[in-house]
RNA sequence: GGUGAGGUGCCUGAGAGGCCGAAAGGACCGGUUUGCUAAACCGGCGUACGGGUCAAACUGUACCGAGGGUUCGAAUCCCUCCCUCACCGCCA
């Protein structure tokens, strides 16, 4: 959510960056914040200064009581009664202005940042750099699910009886592979400074509001109404929760924190295309990254994540691409993306794997997480967050890439998790 | 699931209708003292939204789990909800 203050001072600014996300309604949108806005501070003076007279006028009917001045504590009873009247219609308007800013301000999306591309669609994405080498196949080479029928690694026919389509079973070796990637990237992350966490699979509505899930996507969400729960479409969202209502030190900036999770998708409206294999689930495997960091260093720590996305990626020989997102392809709560794709070469095409973003003070200011400066000002830190990585995407390219006569081959990385340096 | 006890500031913990944004201690920050470390002593130390100001000082309102209610006045009384803890039951 963006700060209504930063609104009222930047308006050109913030009506140029909206205009990168090719957002429709921004200029209808401001206006109506910043005229709310106005008209909640009215309110709010009025309100203030109406409660002070009930306040000081109760205080001194307690004085009045005490030395023994019966009709006098009346008669500012009455008083007091007035006032109360006009408060009541006050208070009243107040807070329907109050939810009304509150509503409206919620539908504007986070502003880009300086070196977000124009653009409407993901074609206008603008690519950074590619890394890797893209293989030759063989002739004869198959596809992913094709594989993970031939060495038994994944059963998607299972995962239809048991819970439905988009919930694999992973058996065997592939087993294995999914449990080898993820303890290989919680290492990778662990060595670069990042703190390993393990939260709850499912959280509450607060949490889900804070890193921006709710109001917007709750269709892409698993809910469970009994207990007002939703299961996690990322760690993102209960890493990022845990400094949620917190005021750091300064010194504890930057927090660096990685989680694994299972992420759960309802991906509702995307059935056909792209979905066949591990292409895209209901049910995945994921490491995370999140940060939380000084304002004048997230982009730098935009960067930073990047650059350690990239060598994670490359240990794995892994070919891929960076892209910068345009304004019109980047998520609602972000400020700048990269996103990683890379090449599944029996299928001919790019898959996501990883997605980094800035989000600024979008998070932080919903879920309030700041730091006190030298100053002693509270001021919203900046969080950032990146896959690192998607595992069955991964694992789709790994198995792919890697087919040879003699197996698969793994990269080197992963065969101390993997216990052997192929699937056979 | 049952029963009981609770939710107060960074933490512990008092307060039980007005003198309470809230005692006291700890932690933390600044200072004095001090061979060093430590201790002692003095001072500071919540958040949000407003007014005010170049910026401060200063000042208003709200906040003692959340939301309502009673009252001139609520941390304190009443109602609803949420959560935590303890014991029992069940159980990985």
């Amino acid at each position: 959510m963006l700060q209504v203050q930063f609104i009222r001072q930047n308006k050109e600014l913030v009506l140029e960056r909206l205009a990168v996300k090719n957002f429709a309604d921004a200029a209808t949108l401001v206006e109506e914040v910043l005229a709310l806005d106005e008209q909640r501070k009215k309110l709010t003076l009025d309100y203030d200064e109406t409660q002070a007279k009930v306040n000081s006028a109760s205080k001194e009917i307690g004085k009045l009581m005490a030395s023994g001045d019966k009709s006098g504590a009346e008669s500012r009873k009455l008083e007091v009664a007035a006032f109360k009247q006009a408060l009541g219609p006050i208070n009243e308007q107040l807070g329907a202005t109050e939810k009304l800013l509150h509503d409206t301000l919620v539908r504007l999306p986070n502003l880009p940042g300086s070196t977000v591309p124009k653009g409407r669609t993901p074609e206008e994405n603008v690519e950074v750099r590619r890394g890797g080498v893209i293989p030759t196949l063989a002739a004869g080479a198959v596809p992913h699910w094709d594989l993970a029928k031939q060495y038994d690694l994944i059963d998607f026919e299972l995962g239809n009886k048991i819970t439905g389509s988009g919930f694999p079973v992973y058996k065997n070796k592939g087993a294995r592979l999914q449990r080898a990637l993820i303890s290989y990237f919680l290492d990778f992350n662990t060595a670069a400074g990042y703190n390993e966490m393990l939260t709850p699979f499912m959280v509450n509505e607060t949490s889900a509001y804070g890193t921006g899930q709710l109001p917007d996507k709750e269709g892409q969400m698993y809910y469970m109404p009994e207990d007002n729960f939703y299961l996690i479409p990322t760690s993102e969202v209960p890493v990022t929760n845990i400094y949620r209502d917190e005021i750091l030190k300064e010194s504890e900036l930057p927090v660096k924190m990685t989680a694994y999770s299972p992420c759960f998708r309802r991906e509702a409206g995307s059935y056909g295309k792209d979905v066949r294999g591990l292409n895209r689930l209901h049910q995945f495997e994921k490491v995370e990254l999140v940060q939380l960091v000084h304002p004048d260093k997230s982009y730098t720590t935009l960067e930073e994540m990047v650059a350690h996305v990239e060598k994670l990626i490359q240990s794995l020989g892994l070919p891929y691409r960076i892209l910068n997102l345009c304004g019109g392809d980047m998520s609602f709560a972000s400020a700048q993306t990269f996103d990683f794709e890379v090449w599944s070469a029996a299928q001919q095409k790019w898959l996501e794997v990883s997605s980094v973003s800035n989000f600024e003070t979008f998070q932080t200011n919903r879920m309030k997480v700041r730091y006190k400066d030298e100053n002693g000002k509270n001021v919203l830190v900046h969080s950032l967050n990146g896959s690192s990585l998607a595992c069955p995407r991964i694992m789709a390219t790994l198995l792919e890439n890697n087919q040879t006569p003699d197996g698969i081959l793994l990269p080197e990385v992963l065969h101390k998790y993997f216990g052997t340096d192929r699937i056979a």
